[in-house]
DNA sequence: GCCAACGATACTGTATACAGTTTTGTGGGA
DNA sequence: TCCCACAAAACTGTATACAGTATCGTTGGC
């Protein structure tokens, strides 16, 4: 017999918080910079603090959050040389994904891929923010079609902070641009073209970078 | 005036019980499958199980320990499939590191590198645990003078899974290959020979696994 | 006016209490 | 013997209390 839905799990409190901090910090609704006292975030989703100690530790090791000892936690403000780090990383991690992509990838995989566009393309001029989180969560997918749990963890640390950077840009047209790119992207992998997707995916990282008018890495 | 040293200051409890943790778990003191439970290790390092969660977060975050919901924490023991997974990253991440110093290395640089190897050779011998960390701690070495902290934390991640790998399979020569295979990847470097150092390094990742007796990633 | 000392306030770090969940051990029936 | 039911023990999840630390405004001296 099926156990009866719960309204929240004892273990579920600070993966919910971890969530919504993450979706906010993304979504922009709390910019860099941001404080985010304990109390204060305790307060407002009906927790105690511990439940947010345990949410903020998480995001503190993603670097979402810089969470100095005996501190506030607040929401990271990646400089420059941050930023290009990250984007740096980005063309390592990436360019694998595309190498080990091309080899294996399947019609199911390049048939989420070309749903998941899909959707990027029904938010982009509709709902920004959630356009940049769908760009992101792109990459990601295609980390994830590699089979690689741990590539796929470390490119979404990486795509997180990325759109925490971008989110501080705010180019409104960065999603239009990245839909036609990441068609592209998938349609090399389907005709198995390594090399070809390696050198278009680094183009479209330092397209990304670009339009976020951040200096090249 | 200088502040007076405490023995311990608000904030490294759980920093401590972090680092010695993973002390035990990489030196074979904690075999993978130990459980660990809060009540426990609180007791043997006279804190709370406040400070013992949080270490135990940072631990689980690394891949170093398991901890379900509402069940003990404990040491993770990596499948196969897992290790693979860890080795075919280093690869990535390690090739990386590679290109990026033969372009920026500097005489202090290497310095460092032959100290550190250095120390490798004496504890080779005689400590066999503290072998396995110190061979480990050079590649985080390589990885931070390339300048990319990300890249380093990427880095000691795996590193840290992969002496968790290895101090499974406990080899006790692993680290007297290793000494002279780290001081061929310095001349390498020392000379700018980024492709020679790369593909040194893509060896010596390969033989660190054939020594484990693990399928090749 | 400017700056240092100081006290109030806000906030974090850790311990602990209690409730809820999992695990373990034990006895009874087939 | 095997296996299930069930109760006891072990353990985790969360809230809360209290002590310690940073932050900020204010006051007093110059």
């Amino acid at each position: 017999m099926a156990k009866q839905e719960r309204r929240s799990r004892p273990g579920d409190g600070p993966e919910r918080i971890y969530a919504e901090l993450r979706r906010s910090i993304i979504g922009q609704e709390l910019s860099p910079g941001s404080r985010l006292p304990e109390a204060a975030v305790a307060a407002r989703f009906g927790v105690s603090r511990t439940v947010v100690r345990a949410a903020l530790a998480r995001l503190a090791s993603e670097g979402l959050v810089l969470w100095p000892n005996n501190r506030s936690a607040k929401v990271a403000s990646p400089s420059l040389a941050e930023s290009a780090d990250v984007f740096g990383l980005r063309q390592v991690l990436e360019g694998a994904v595309m190498d080990r992509l091309a080899d294996r990838i399947d019609p199911q995989g390049v048939a989420r891929l070309r749903a998941h566009v899909a959707r990027e393309g029904t938010a982009e001029a509709t709902h920004p923010a959630e356009a940049i989180r769908l760009a992101g969560e792109f990459h990601v997918l295609l980390a994830e079609l590699t089979g690689s749990p741990l590539l796929a963890r470390y490119v979404s640390d990486v795509v997180s902070r990325s759109s925490l950077i971008l989110a501080g840009t705010g180019r409104s047209h960065s999603s239009q641009c990245a839909v036609t790119e990441h068609l592209e992207l998938i349609a090399l992998l389907e005709r198995g073209d390594g090399t070809g997707a390696r050198q278009a995916m680094a183009a479209h990282l330092l397209h990304v970078v670009g339009r976020a008018s951040l200096p090249p890495a």
